[in-house]
DNA sequence: GCCGTTTTCGGCCCGACTGTTTTCAGTCG
């Protein structure tokens, strides 16, 4: 698809434009860039279909961003672009990720400096070049020394988020082929990490060379790094490689356990098959020189005298021992899920109706969802004042009243489903929530999360959200420990406190589905498992295709060892608004 | 450059924080 594509050149214009103090363009350049982005349609079908004229249907895209992206479309260039590159021919992208620096920092570096990428901006700051320009300081050095470290640390990492649509893509793909027998992701894809460095896929094939002919010239293959008949490695446009090898049927399983992982979770599987006599490698587990099993994955653990294990648990965290003992947990299933408590309209910063959020949650089988809008601190994201939350207490009555006369479920069962009425709301620097008691007791339920000051002092971190916790009219905490992968560590508290003080006062934590936040992260949702506290998966989702994100923070329950118990939205309407009342 | 239940022209993108200042500019959410 072409929408992210041009949706980067439309923020990077918007950041040319920011630079030349352009008034009002850079955010119009920035919405049309963001609704794209978000997009499921595809860009260039709505073109092929309707035109420029189409293309001004979608909002924030008036009649020059359509020009440009019909432009582009037609020539794959925009003009009005390089002719900006040309003038500053800086790497926007690479220079922003660095957190703390915008356009007019790039501006300034380039033109005092000549930075035009990541590399010269480490050389320069590594040499002290930048304290004494105009306006920067030795603070502002090393802030951008620690930016750029951070930024190193997860270097050739992808968020799996972003992979796996395309991993489910070529999987479908090469399944498809008659000559493929069977199939599977290895590696970290395979295990759900957060990140993933690359992808491995296994198959078992009697007649490769159709299928590695096939991989090697799938759409989207930027590079082929090697073509073999059992082994090919290629790099997608995206930037990740991807390898297919080919394995003996009857070594299927003991491969794609090797190919799984993680490393030490593979050590501690050989160790055993050691004491008991036997060697397990990727071919299978033998016996001298006698191969006794490998065909499937079950039973190379069998052998083993393990139950099989579930590839979000194989990190080497005391699954192996769990599993020996027969006490690994009954993870959380997708369909155990019921609804999603977090998400946002075009009420706040969200780009659908609630009506559309609801429908797409409805024929995704929920039972309820939680409209819950920023509120009115964060007055950039459109956040809601008291008023407005009681206006859309009005809409949200009515539309259950249309819900409830036509509601359905996929299953084919009578059903009913309900909007509920939420808020995401603020934490301020002292605890106090930004919306009024009297406000909030009309909401279903009210989440609250930190959006603002997130270098305050670890004490003073934790004695605010445990004030938002022992609030009585907060329900949940979003995004408890606040990091952005890729981009921002977590803030500093006493996780621990937070835990017990969630704990006695019977609230719940969010795990945060989406790709950049995963929040809670694996070790807390155990912790959180492991003291009784509750926690809820929701996708904090700005559009209806954000919602599938659920997918992504089950991933994470179930690496954090999470069961259906455990998970707030896995328990039916009734239950839930029972637990909210009390 | 986009948009319209106040509008086809004139609004839109606020407030806190940081680091640099001595009254402000840039970044972020």
């Amino acid at each position: 698809m072409k929408n992210q594509e041009i949706a980067q050149i439309l923020y990077e214009i918007g950041y040319f434009l920011e630079m030349e103090e352009v008034k009002f363009k850079p955010f119009a350049y920035q919405k049309a860039a963001i609704i794209l982005d978000d997009m499921a349609k595809d860009i260039e079908a709505i073109y092929k279909q309707g035109g420029q004229k189409s293309l001004e249907k979608i909002p924030g895209v008036g009649k020059n961003i359509a020009k440009k992206i019909a432009e582009y479309i037609e020539t794959g260039k925009i003009g009005y672009y390089e002719k900006l590159k040309a003038k500053m021919p800086v790497k926007i992208e690479e220079l922003t990720a660095v957190e703390g620096i915008g356009p007019k920092t790039i501006k300034s570096l380039y033109e005092h400096l000549d930075i035009k990428d990541l590399q010269d901006l480490k050389k320069a700051a590594e040499k002290h070049k930048i304290r004494g320009l105009p306006g920067f300081q030795k603070k502002t050095e090393e802030n951008i020394l620690q930016g750029i470290a951070f930024l190193e640390k997860s270097r050739g990492r992808f968020l799996l988020g972003d992979i796996l649509p395309q991993v489910k893509e070529i999987l479908k793909k090469l399944k498809a082929l008659k000559e493929v027998k069977q199939i599977n992701v290895a590696g970290s894809t395979r295990r759900m990490k957060e990140t993933i460095g690359d992808v491995d896929i296994l198959i078992v094939s009697k007649k490769p060379q159709p299928v590695m002919d096939f991989f090697v010239s799938m759409q989207g293959v930027e590079k082929i790094w090697a073509k073999g008949n059992t082994r090919s490695s290629i790099r997608m446009k995206q930037g990740f490689d991807c390898d297919l090898r080919v394995v003996r049927e009857k070594s299927y399983g003991s491969a794609l356990q090797y190919f799984t992982g993680c490393k030490e979770h593979n050590i501690a599987t050989r160790k055993i098959a050691i004491g008991k006599g036997l060697k397990l490698n990727e071919y299978g587990i033998f016996q001298g020189q006698k191969m006794i099993a490998g065909k499937t994955e079950k039973e190379v653990y069998r052998i083993l005298g393990m139950d099989w294990i579930e590839p979000e648990l194989r990190e080497n965290q005391g699954e192996i021992k769990a599993s020996l003992e027969g006490k690994l947990p009954k993870l959380i299933i997708y369909r155990n899920i019921k609804g999603d408590l977090h998400c946002h309209s075009n009420w706040s910063d969200g780009n659908n109706t609630i009506e559309e959020m609801a429908g797409t949650a409805i024929r995704m089988g929920y039972q309820y969802l939680g409209i819950t809008e920023h509120t009115k601190f964060l007055k950039i994201d459109n956040g809601l004042d008291e008023k407005r939350l009681a206006q859309q207490r009005k809409e949200i009555n009515n539309l259950n009243k249309k819900f409830q006369v036509s509601s359905f479920l996929p299953t084919g069962q009578a059903g009913k489903f309900q909007i509920l009425h939420g808020a995401e709301t603020n934490i301020l620097n002292n605890g106090s929530i930004d919306i009024n008691d009297k406000a909030l007791k009309e909401l279903d339920y009210a989440i609250a999360g930190i959006h603002s000051n997130f270098k305050m002092p670890k004490q003073q971190m934790t004695e605010r959200i445990i004030k938002a916790i022992k609030n009585p009219y907060i329900h949940i905490i979003a995004h408890p420990t606040g990091r952005i992968l890729q981009k921002r560590d977590r803030y500093e508290c006493d996780f621990e406190k937070i835990l017990r003080t969630a704990k006695e006062f019977g609230k719940i934590l969010e795990i945060n589905a989406q790709p950049r936040r995963l929040d809670l992260n694996d070790q807390y949702i155990r912790r959180a498992k492991e003291m009784g506290v509750k926690m809820v998966i929701n996708s904090d989702a700005h559009n209806i295709s954000h919602l599938k994100f659920m997918e992504l923070g089950i991933a994470q329950a179930r690496r954090g060892w999470a069961e259906k118990k455990d998970i707030l939205n896995t328990q039916s309407l009734s239950s839930i608004l029972k637990l909210f009342h009390r």
